[in-house]
DNA sequence: CCGTCACTGTACTTGCGGTACTGTTCCCCC
DNA sequence: GGGGGAACAGTACCGCAAGTACAGTGACGG
C-alpha cells in the first residue's frame, strides 16, 4: 500500500520537489538555483539531472503535483461536507468553513500558491506548463460551478449573478487571501477572506424573507 | 509644469523602469536580466548602474513607483465618485464600477500587480522592500476601511462583518482577479470579479426590506 | 553473472550579476 | 569661455549558476 511504484515516485525525487516547491514560493522560479536544491537534499548535480531533464521539467512536475494534491484536498473537503449535509447550499457553506479551518491550522500560514507564482513567471515557461496552469484554474471553476448550479436550483439567487464568476471568485479570494497573508504577515487574513466569501454566498442564496 | 525635477526623474531612468516593470511581471524578478533591460532601452551596462546601485535598488524603485501610481488611480477614482454622489455607499459603489471599467479598458488586460509579484519573491529582497510592500497593502486597507466606516454609519450592515476584512477583500479580489485573468487569458475576469465584490458590498449594506 | 536503477565525479561552456575603472559629451553656471 | 557636474559609453574582470557530456559505481533483482 505504499502507492504505485511509478517511475516518478522515488523518495529522492520527492525530496527535490519538496525543497524546490518551498524555494520557488519564497524566491520565485529563477531565484531558485539547482545548486541550493541539491545542497538541501544532499545529492549531486548529476543526481538532479537524472530526475529532471532540465529546470523547466522540474517546474512542470512541481505544478502537476501541486494541482493534484490541491484537487485531492478539495475532493476530501467537499466529500466530507456532503456527508454532513444533503442540502447543496449547506454543504457548500460547510466546505468553505472546513477549507478556512484547514488554512487557519497551517502553522506558518499558507506557503503560497504555485499557480499564482508560475503565472507571474509566464514568459519563462513553454506553452505546455501554462496550459496545465490554465486547466487547473478552469477545473476549479467547473468544480465549484457544479456545486453552485445545484444550489441555484433549490435557492433562487437574490441578485442577478453569473455563477461562473461566483465560482471563479473562490479561486480569486483564495489567491488574493494568500497574497494578503504573505504581505501583511498575518496568517489569519486568508481564512478570514474565505469566510467572507462564504458570507457572500450565504447572502446571495438566502431568501430575503426570514 | 513638467513636474518636479527630482533626481530620480530622468527619461532614461523611467525607460529602464518601464522595461523592468513589464519584464518583472512577465518573467519574475530573477528572470529579468539587466542585460535585456539595457538592450531594450539602448544603453550600456554602466548607464544602468549609474541609475541603480544594484538590482535590488531597481526593485525598490519599481515598487515605490508602482504603489505611488496605484494610489493616484485610487485617489482619482474615489474623488470622481464623490463628485457623482454624496452618499457614502453609492460613492463607494460608483468607485468600484469606475475601477472595473478602467481595468476592462486595458487593451491587453492587466499586466499584473507588482505587490503580488514581489510577495512571491519575498526572500530575495531586504526587509526594506518587504515593508514597502506591506505598507502599501495596509494603506489600501485604511483607505477602503475609511470609506466603509462612513457607509456603515448610514447603512447598518445586514450581517455581522469585520469591515477591515471587507476592505482587505477588495485588494484580495483584485489580486486574485488579476491572476485569474492572466492564467485563463481572459481579460474580462478581473473587471467581473470587481463587480462581484461590488454586488457583495451592495448586498451587505442594503436593508432587507425593499 | 548481467543489467538496470539511482545515482556520483569531473570537466567544460555560456551567460549574468556585479565591480572597477577610464573616458566622453553636453549643458549649465559663473 | 572654461570649469564642473550630470549622464552616460567602453573595457576588463570576477564569481556563480545553468546546462552539457561523459564515465564510473554500488545495490539489487532475475
Amino acid at each position: 500500500m505504499a502507492g504505485p511504484k511509478s517511475k516518478n515516485d522515488t523518495p529522492t525525487r520527492e525530496q527535490i520537489m519538496d525543497a524546490a516547491e518551498a524555494a520557488v514560493l519564497a524566491k520565485g522560479f529563477s531565484g531558485t538555483s539547482i545548486e541550493e536544491l541539491i545542497a538541501a537534499v544532499g545529492i549531486s548535480k548529476s543526481g538532479f539531472f537524472y530526475h529532471f531533464r532540465d529546470k523547466s521539467r522540474l517546474a512542470k512536475a512541481l505544478l502537476e503535483r501541486y494541482v493534484e494534491t490541491d484537487n485531492k484536498i478539495f475532493d476530501d473537503v467537499f466529500c466530507r461536507a456532503d456527508e454532513l449535509s444533503d442540502d447543496p447550499l449547506h454543504s457548500f457553506l460547510i466546505a468553505l468553513k472546513l477549507l478556512s479551518e484547514i488554512f487557519a491550522d497551517l502553522p506558518n500560514g499558507h506557503p503560497g500558491c504555485l499557480v499564482a507564482s508560475i503565472c507571474y513567471h509566464e514568459q519563462l515557461f513553454d506553452r505546455d506548463v501554462c496550459e496545465v496552469n490554465a486547466a487547473a484554474v478552469l477545473g476549479w471553476r467547473e468544480r465549484f460551478l457544479e456545486r453552485l448550479v445545484r444550489v441555484e436550483k433549490r435557492y433562487p439567487p437574490r441578485i442577478d449573478i453569473r455563477l461562473e464568476d461566483l465560482a471563479d471568485m473562490l479561486s480569486a479570494v483564495a489567491d488574493g487571501g494568500i497574497i494578503l497573508s504573505k504581505v501583511t504577515r498575518d496568517a489569519r487574513a486568508l481564512p478570514r477572506q474565505l469566510l467572507l466569501y462564504r458570507d457572500f454566498v450565504k447572502l446571495v442564496f438566502t431568501p430575503p424573507a426570514q
